[in-house]
DNA sequence: TGCACGATGAAC
DNA sequence: TTCATCGTGCAC
């Protein structure tokens, strides 16, 4: 298992979003270690994807999104969830995975099925907004050899909104696993 | 300064 | 299908 550097977001978003199926959410927090496997991601990809942030431009919020890749971005949503999100390419490309779900692995507490649930699972809030992840209490980790896995994919969820980007194949998922929040 | 609405989740 | 709940972005 190795922590993955920086290197590893300044990628094409969908290679990233692939690539992070089966990575390790690792997250330190007043001691505790929390781990989660993910298996279920969505690709936003910059200022023209109309269901990103970022298609707003750069506002307060969206900073991290148009900053440098692997750092966190998280948000608010409805008052009462947080998701969180790595930023991918570079600088400016506004770009970024929404992590969706997970499958617990150490120190979880309730579901970790939806991006809500992951972040309350793992103690991630918007504390957490910014944070560097090649930091060693807030990062992301994968085996040397990757596990070969079937990747599913669909259009986004609760992007109805954004005219044809809404139908844009960009939420993938480990096929057959049961932590996935929505076959 | 006000207001409509959202990358959700749970109840009904 | 409805609702809880509040920060954000944009209209005024």
């Amino acid at each position: 298992m190795h922590k993955l550097p920086r290197a590893f977001y300044d990628r094409d978003t969908v290679e990233v979003a692939h690539d992070l199926l089966g990575a390790v959410l690792v997250h330190v927090c007043d001691g505790i270690e929390r781990r989660g496997r993910i298996v279920e991601v969505e690709a936003y990809l910059g200022p023209h994807d109309l269901a990103a942030h970022s298609a707003r431009g750069l506002t307060p919020r969206t900073r991290v999104m148009f900053g440098p890749p692997g750092y966190a971005y998280v948000y608010l949503i409805y008052g009462m969830y947080h998701c969180m999100n790595v930023v991918t390419q570079a600088e400016g490309k506004a770009s970024a995975v929404l992590l969706r779900a997970l499958e617990p692995i150490a120190n979880i507490e309730g579901r970790t099925q939806g991006p809500g649930l992951l972040c309350r699972a793992m103690h991630i809030d918007r504390r957490m907004n910014g944070h560097d992840l090649t930091s060693d209490d807030f990062y992301l980790a994968a085996e040397e050899t990757q596990a070969r896995v079937s990747i599913v994919k669909r259009p986004r969820i609760g992007v109805d909104y954004a005219g044809h980007w809404a139908r844009r194949l960009l939420r993938f998922y480990i096929k057959g696993n049961r932590y996935v929040s929505r076959a």
